[in-house]
This record gives C-alpha cells, sequence and structure tokens, in this order.
RNA sequence: UCCUCGGUAGCUCAAUCGGCAGAGCGGGUGGCUGUUAACCACUAGGUUGUAGGUUCGAGUCCUACCCGAGGAGCCA
C-alpha cells in the first residue's frame, strides 16, 4: 500500500515518474472523447491532484465513469506536466482502483458550498471539506509552533491531571466525575458518601492545570502545559466550549512584565509560524472567510501591542462619545462591548490590559502595593475579545491566606498552594490561552465549533 | 440562562394581503467539450421542525415544545 501524498507530489517538480496515489474523489468531468478528469484529494494539502483517465483503462466504463464525489480510490500512473490551465502537473493514470463507493443519492457532501451548521452535523465527514481540512492543518501547524516556541526557550512540558481532587480551582462550574451508580447513590448522614467513590472522596475534570503547573514551576523553572480543559458552564456563544484546549506557561523569578513580554512573543511565534507553513491553507480562509486575515497577522507580527492599565482604559472609556449600552466606572469589568470598542475603534490591535481591581479577579494573583489592584494581565485581540488571561502570582504566605479568606474559600483546600508560598517562595508568573479561539483568530472561523473536530457544548457531545 | 432571528426538496434559499409548493445546486437520462464552481436539454424529488388551535381555506395567524444561529452574561 505505499503511496505518494498530494502535498509531496505539488512540493517537487519532477515530472515523468510513476506514482500511486490514494484518496477521495473530489470531482469528475467526462468527456465523451472517451476520458475523464478526476480531482482527487488525500487531505495531505489543500489543493486536488487531476487524474487524466481515458478507456483504455478496463474498467473505464463500469467504474471509472461512475465515479462520485466521496468515493475512495487508487491510482497509479505518470505523472506529467499539464496541457490544461489551473495546474502545473497532473497524473496520467494506468490503473484505478476504487477502494469504496460513495452512492449520491445519500452522501451528504456534495460540490458545492455547505453552510457550517449543516456540516456541523456530519463532523463524520466535515474534514473531507475544503474549509474543514484547512482548518485542521492549521491547527496540527500550530500545535506544533507551540511546542517549538516553548522547547525553544528550555520550557519543560508538564502533564498536569484532567481529573482533580477537590472543587478549589476557582474557575466556574466544573463537570463531576464519579464511578457511583447513579441509581442508587450511597447516602450516609442525608449527603452522599463519598467515601464509597472511586477517589474516596468528590472529583471533577479540571479547568485548569494552573495550580499543579505552579508547583513545578517553583521546581524546574519555566514550564507549560498544553492540554484539554472542561468548563460546565451553560455557555451558548461563537467562543465558548465545555471542552477545549488551554496553554498555560508557568515561569518562576518572573513578573508581569516577563509575563506580557513572553505572551506577545509566543502570539508573534505562532503567527509567523503559520504564515510561513500554512500558505496555501491560509490562502483559502483570506478568499473566502476574512479577506484581512494576513494583512492583520502580518500587521501584528511587525507591530507592538499596546499595553495599558484597566484604570487608563477606564479614563479612555469614560472620555470617549460613544454610547455604551452598559456604564463605565471603575471597580467593575469591562463588558464585552467596552473590550471591542478600544481594541476595534481605539487602537486597532491587540491590546494588553494589565492591574485589574482585585474584586474581580482571582483570589492568587499578585496584590499591588495601592492594595486595590493586581497584577493581572488580559490580552484582548479584535472580534474575539480576550484570548490570554494571565498574572503574575502571589508569592507572600500571609496576603495569599487573607485574600484566600476574603474570597469565601477554605484554606485547607489549599493547603499544598500554601506551601509553595512558605518554603523557598519566588516570584513568578503565568497565563492561560484559549488554544480553539486562537484558531479562531489565525483562520478567520466566526465559530468556535468550527476549529475543534468534535465540539462539545450544552446539549451535543455526539461524535 | 436571557434577548433577537430562523426551521420549506439531499444542500442553499424564495413563496406578496391567509388562496394551486418554487428556483439554483446536487442526483438520473441524453448531448457536447483538454475539462477544471464545466456547459446544454429533459427528468425525478415535499407529512413546510413537532403537537395543538383559529379559519371555508394555514408554509403564512395564535399557543406550547424541540432544534439551530447571532448577541449578552460567564470565561479561555
Amino acid at each position: 500500500m505505499k503511496r505518494t501524498k498530494i502535498a509531496e507530489i505539488f512540493s517537487s517538480t519532477k515530472v515523468g515518474g510513476k506514482v500511486t496515489v490514494m484518496g477521495w474523489v473530489r470531482t469528475r468531468r467526462d468527456s465523451k472523447g472517451g476520458f475523464s478528469f478526476i480531482e482527487v484529494n488525500d487531505g495531505s494539502c489543500l489543493s486536488n491532484l487531476q487524474v487524466i483517465t481515458d478507456d483504455k483503462l478496463a474498467n473505464y466504463r463500469e467504474e471509472v465513469l461512475r465515479l462520485q464525489t466521496g468515493c475512495s480510490v487508487r491510482v497509479l500512473g505518470t505523472l506529467t506536466a499539464s496541457r490544461g490551465k489551473g495546474q502545473k502537473v497532473e497524473v496520467q493514470a494506468q490503473e484505478i482502483e476504487v477502494l469504496g463507493w460513495a452512492d449520491p443519492d445519500i452522501y451528504p457532501l456534495q460540490k458545492k458550498r455547505h453552510s457550517f451548521e449543516f456540516l456541523r452535523t456530519i463532523a463524520h465527514l466535515r474534514p473531507r471539506t475544503n474549509t474543514l481540512s484547512a482548518v485542521a492543518r492549521v491547527r496540527n501547524a500550530m500545535s506544533q509552533a507551540i511546542h517549538t516556541f516553548f522547547q525553544e526557550r528550555g520550557f519543560l512540558y508538564v502533564h498536569t491531571p484532567i481529573i482533580t481532587g477537590s472543587d478549589c480551582e476557582g474557575a466556574g462550574e466544573m463537570f463531576q466525575v464519579t464511578s457511583l451508580d447513579l441509581d442508587n447513590i450511597p447516602i450516609k448522614d442525608g449527603h452522599v458518601d463519598f467515601e464509597k467513590d472511586f477517589f474516596s472522596s468528590p472529583s471533577h475534570l479540571t479547568v485548569s492545570g494552573q495550580l499543579e503547573a505552579e508547583i513545578y514551576a517553583l521546581s524546574m523553572g519555566d514550564v507549560y502545559t498544553f492540554g484539554p480543559t472542561f468548563r460546565a458552564e451553560n455557555s451558548n456563544t461563537s467562543r465558548h466550549l465545555a471542552e477545549f484546549w488551554m496553554v498555560e506557561p508557568e515561569m518562576a523569578f518572573c513578573d508581569l512584565e516577563g509575563n506580557i513580554e513572553l505572551a506577545v512573543e509566543f502570539l508573534k511565534h505562532i503567527f509567523a509560524y503559520v504564515l510561513e507553513n500554512c500558505k496555501e491553507d491560509m490562502g483559502l480562509f483570506n478568499r473566502f472567510i476574512d479577506t484581512s486575515v494576513i494583512e492583520t497577522l502580518e500587521r501584528i507580527i511587525s507591530q507592538d501591542f499596546e499595553t495599558l492599565t484597566y484604570t487608563d482604559g477606564i479614563e479612555i472609556l469614560s472620555k470617549s462619545r460613544e454610547k455604551f449600552e452598559f456604564p463605565v466606572e471603575w471597580g467593575s469589568d469591562l463588558q464585552s462591548e467596552h473590550e471591542r470598542y478600544l481594541c476595534e475603534k481605539v487602537f486597532n490591535k491587540p491590546i494588553v490590559m494589565t492591574d485589574y481591581p482585585k474584586e474581580i479577579k482571582s483570589f492568587y494573583m499578585k496584590v499591588n502595593e495601592d492594595e486595590k489592584t493586581v497584577r493581572a494581565m488580559d490580552v484582548l485581540v479584535p472580534k474575539i475579545g480576550e484570548i490570554i488571561g494571565g498574572s503574575q502570582r502571589e508569592d507572600d504566605y500571609n496576603t495569599l491566606l487573607q485574600r484566600i479568606k476574603e474570597m469565601g474559600l477554605n484554606p485547607d483546600d489549599y493547603w499544598w498552594y500554601l506551601e509553595l508560598r512558605k518554603f523557598g517562595s519566588a516570584p513568578h508568573a503565568g497565563f492561560g490561552l484559549g488554544f480553539e479561539r486562537l484558531i479562531q483568530f489565525v483562520t478567520g472561523m466566526s465559530n468556535i465549533r468550527d476549529v475543534i473536530p468534535f465540539p462539545r457544548t450544552p446539549g451535543n457531545a455526539s461524535f
């Protein structure tokens, strides 16, 4: 079953050799002169390979003329320079074997545009479309770019747990994990008896690997996680998933400024990598999805990000003449309309907003000397909004303990997290980046459900 | 979860004031051509999301529910 991938054929200019290509038929055009053009795609690249077949093939009339969109084939032929326009090379077939038929009466994909809504209902077939296969290739390239970025800088890749022991991560609703028989739940003193559960205590799917990443940062220096994350929020938007992938670097001996520097470098590296390595796929997005994506990415790579404090942001917003639905006031969180106004109207580029009021941020963020704000940073990008959220972590034992109490949390649940501040504490910082939101930004895809192979959202875990 | 809009042929959509269910693409058949979103002709294809109601008559109006999209909240 040795084969040549179509991407490989297009990447070299050699003609004359014999090749075996396997893939799926996208379309067939017949000539009554006794030959047909078949476009084959194998997923290795966006372009189809044009295969010329003629009635010298034994199975031309019985099989080749019945090939339709979706059939899988093995083609043995000679690579030749194309006589037609539209492609440089093509394959003159000597043999075509039909590996699998696809009855056109019932095969849902057609040689035409489908809506993304419809394609979501056929997630088992949608990667056979141009756009979804391009998303898959870009997603793959971005994963690669993430690892090379951190590995080149000496960051350690840490696998933090998917199942977490206690409900103490403090970031949104969690999915509970249990092996108890839900039709027959053990009860003790009127409550569920978790002693009988698998872990002898309530357990959940992780909402963040950050707290565990801090452990390794405070031993190994620079670390990062890259894995799935789960939120049981009933969010129905184009930028939320119940299961998504998050990148979380964590650095010891690093403050907020170093954190911002890394985040900006990180984003620029990913964008540059994709522009360099996914030219054909990015061309598709720039042509059919959002005609400004390439220009936007190029501009971001060459420009500085706008960095401003929350307080400055509030000032700009309250001085603007824009009419907002929600009032702008110091102390309350920025609404989507505020973020978008700053990002898209005022600066027209990504912004890094820092030093938020401590009341609207998490307990683990380092409190500033003003005792009102914390060393937090959000990176906001046009259209998507928040793509990165991070902070310098509170490294003072007493301050952290006090913050935990202030937020109404139980210090016992955080005993090990507190001990990191008791034994050899050090300044450290990190951030979380939503991988799918980054893919959305890079590709211009407007719905997050179309940049992950199998989206999980409220009411839907199909496939 | 809230607000708004939508659900009609395999797909994308149209259907005026409540009055015969339509088009393009896709499929089938035939024709034509080194074609490439191929082209030309013919043809098949419908429980209008579900349940109920108003009416002589409902795709259209009313009620409930289901599903989808956009926005908001929550966040990455």
